[in-house]
DNA sequence: ACCCAGGGTCATA
DNA sequence: TATGACCATGGG
């Protein structure tokens, strides 16, 4: 294992000793994680739940009854999470395949290549949407990559911020073996991490910073060594 | 008043 | 391949 993978799994561990389990996705349903995924795009959480719960208010939380919906309609209950005309049409083409192939049951039987070449394939469901559904709806031993991943792992010195998706995910998912419980619980404990300094901007000096990083570089007793001295 | 949030698509070069 | 515009609400 290089310096790179065992820094990986080094930084899952730190996240976890600080911040515990996060017990993700925040759904009750595999079909309400795919929901939660489309509305979730470039939204802060909070918006994204007074629209779920807008949706469960009007009984509507189901794919039938989301496709049953006039785009209108549905725009209007989804209307906190922004972006609520596109997304109107997101999620219907989403519950349009998802119907179409049988739903969950039968999606559960697929392999996951096809799955994710599947869902990359609905109009509105690009690579994090997707593995958000691969690995919290279906349980695949999927990496999910996002800016807060990306923003992490680059001022650790661990990866190139704008390297493309693919080859961030294969970054991972090398480093750390396909381990579906692992994956799941390192991208909630990045969301966790980003959120709890979520003011925190490259450019700045102050002292969230330090703390910020300081969850990771110091918070244990082994150094990241080069990696941890890289911060900006 | 300004920045941005758990992205994705499309047009352009 | 790689930028940039666009989508839209609401909290800090």
């Amino acid at each position: 294992m290089s310096n790179n993978a065992s820094a990986l799994f080094l930084v899952y561990e730190r996240l976890f000793a600080h911040y515990g389990p996060q017990h993700w996705w925040p759904a009750q349903t595999p079909f309400e994680v795919m929901v939660g995924a489309v509305l979730t795009q470039n939204t802060a959480w909070s918006r994204v739940e007074r629209a779920i719960a807008a949706l469960r208010q009007h009984g509507s939380l189901s794919a039938e009854a989301l496709l049953a919906l006039e785009p209108q309609t549905l725009g209007e209950l989804i209307r906190p999470a922004g972006y609520y005309t596109i997304k109107t049409r997101r999620l219907q083409a989403l519950c349009q395949w998802y119907l179409a192939q049988g739903g969950f049951a039968a999606l559960q039987g697929w392999e996951t290549p096809r799955l994710r070449t599947e869902l990359l394939a609905i109009h509105g469901v690009g690579p994090e949407t997707a593995d958000d559904i691969l690995l919290y709806a279906f349980e695949r031993p999927v990496f999910v990559i996002d800016a807060y991943t990306r923003r992490i792992g680059s001022r650790l010195g661990l990866l190139e911020a704008k390297a493309p998706y693919e080859t961030l995910r294969q970054q991972f998912e090398q480093a750390l073996g396909l381990d579906t419980v692992l994956f799941k619980e390192y991208h909630a404990l990045i969301v966790a991490h980003a959120k709890a300094f979520c003011r925190v901007r490259p450019r700045c000096q102050g002292c969230m910073l330090v703390q910020y990083c300081a969850v990771l570089c110091h918070c244990g007793e082994r150094p990241l060594g080069e990696a941890g001295a890289a911060i900006d």
